[in-house]
DNA sequence: CCCTTTCGAGAGAGCGCTCTCTCAGCCGAC
DNA sequence: GTCGGCTGAGAGAGCGCTCTCTCGAAAGGG
């Protein structure tokens, strides 16, 4: 009881099973007569073709992998953005009849594994979610003569074409509305220093405050919540007279308010607070917080599309997304 | 400059194709010398089996996929249950070396699409999370021969064996815990009633209610944030006394959480809140939130061991996974 | 009316692998 | 010394599909 192949379609049909290939792949050398039959015969078998066999000759597979190069316990299940880009993407993807293949690479013996997955040809591109400056996996990937495209510009400098937001403008946004609001003590709670939305988000926050003439007051955490927690505590020990605070991504953010209101501190009275990210969240913080926004969604489906464009020869330029500031009530 | 094929590892290793598919694939039938011949050949040519040949003869492909089957835009970016889910899937499945393919089946379209792959043969088998009634793909999948398993009980009785929680019990649960508490008039925010986990938790709720003797206070939400503070004015309104709601999840809570703020009623004091589903949030509200606790991370590593049992032939029993209450300060 | 062009369909050669069948060689046993 | 059994290796048939090449027939031009 196996599957109809497309030689058992062909026989039904009366057809050389070439021809009935043409049909199947829609090619229009095909008398009308004739294709009816064939479409009539698949019908009646519920012919579905053999992927496998059909790479085999192609040398395709139609489906990408989609690799999150983290440590998947820490910011996969917290931070909704991977949600958010792995939906996105596979809704881009559907578009063009392609799979996803998701690969979480945390360890190093994920890595190997990856690599030696993607090695052997199950896929025809990458797209790869890594943010860490230590990852050797850019690298990796990039030697294996595979199509690769990065979401968020790789931390070490490797031959892979990205899409990422406009870090170091957002930030500046952030930053000229605090100076603008009068705030003369503006601290930074700053991202890791080895992925790059760490480092060009305090970029845009030192630039801002050398060309206005303030000092930076600098703690930096590790993108969690927690994390925002203890480098607002340390922030308020620094400098108790702090009279606002950039934070390079909401997680942080809400828990630098927590820390703020066990410190006593009002927000936006006492102390401004602008976060990074515009996650979900960050709408029913107490209070609601500013932040700045960058287009996750289409920054997903340029990543796609980046790829798409590769499969045809298309260039491999990196593509850079604007930011906006999203004002509420926190600053 | 193709990749090197298994022919030319044979031919450097000196020794038949048959031989260097024996050591590929670790047969022990292969004399040590004559194995580490072909092992050195396949390092130094950089071998990597191609998988579709392979799949072609075998008829498995390593791979199963993993169908999301809610409008992705609602759930899937928003509940952090979705990325836990699949966080924990994939690393189960990499434990014994299979891939996740990822799909979301959200229209009528990609519904087709997601049969077609399957019938397609591309993945060995299937893990649905499917919560909906109304939806048609469980009872599609299980007509289709392929193993398959779903996280949560599907709403229609069809025949696929599924790893649930407890959601009656959990209710049960939360409802005692008000009731011993002292509260009299227990409301509660029910889910949508096309879904196993908002009929279960209506259930456990009212088996409780009545075996205490109290009256039900039911409003209807769909599992969202804004549902859950719609709700909770919708029961402050018909009921301006009750002093304490079950919610039957925790982002509805977090809304209801809300209102209850908005309405000048301090929780627990004058309103007691229970949750479900224990999601990192619950951790972070004013006040942190009293909640049910379900094992996310067992029921999915459960799940994919359900299917793995599958393959092998293994029985098709469903599994329940006990609830545990996390006592927190909102009741 | 014949020859060339075009169009539609078939034949058949692979794609790279697994796996059964076959067989050579070597051992021990009678 | 011969024979049976067993181990290790090769030959070769497919898995189901695509795609080039070939060819017949119909159509059009000289």
């Amino acid at each position: 009881m196996r599957r109809p192949t497309l030689e058992a379609v062909a026989a039904r049909a009366g057809v050389s099973r070439a021809t009935a290939s043409r049909v199947v792949n829609g090619q229009t050398t095909v008398a009308p007569q004739i294709r009816d039959a064939v479409l009539r015969a698949i019908d009646e078998l519920g012919y579905v073709p053999n992927p496998a066999a059909r790479s085999l000759v192609t040398q395709r597979t139609d489906s990408v992998a989609l690799v999150v190069s983290e440590p998947p316990t820490r910011v996969f299940s917290e931070d909704p953005l991977f949600s958010t880009v792995i939906r996105s993407a596979s809704v881009e993807l559907e578009t063009v009849n392609k799979q996803v293949v998701l690969m979480l690479a945390s360890s190093a013996s994920s890595h190997a594994r990856v690599e030696r997955y993607i090695a052997g040809g199950h896929v025809d591109g990458v797209m790869l979610i890594s943010m860490h400056g230590a990852d050797p996996l850019p690298a990796a990937l990039s030697r294996l003569r595979v199509p690769v495209v990065s979401y968020g510009r790789p931390a070490v400098p490797v031959d892979i074409p990205y899409v990422d937001n406009d870090n170091v403008g957002g930030a500046e946004l952030a930053v000229r509305h605090l100076v603008a609001a009068g705030r003369r003590r503006i601290a930074t709670i700053a991202g890791p220093q080895d992925m790059i939305g760490g480092q060009d988000r305090l970029t845009g926050y030192r630039t801002v405050l050398r060309d206005s003439d303030r000092r930076s007051i600098v703690a930096v955490g590790d993108f969690t919540r927690e994390s925002g927690a203890v480098a607002m505590r340390q922030l308020l020990g620094d400098d108790p007279d702090l009279d606002a605070v950039f934070v390079a991504n909401d997680l942080m953010a809400v828990g630098a308010l927590q820390s703020l209101r066990q410190a006593g501190r009002r927000v936006p009275d006492d102390v401004a607070v602008v976060g990074f990210d515009d996650i979900e969240a960050a709408q029913y913080t107490e209070p609601p917080l500013t932040t700045v926004r960058h287009p996750v969604v289409e920054q997903a489906t340029a990543m796609v599309r980046l790829l798409l464009g590769l499969f045809e020869g298309g260039p491999a330029d990196p593509v850079i997304l604007p930011t906006e500031l999203v004002v509420r009530e926190s600053a």
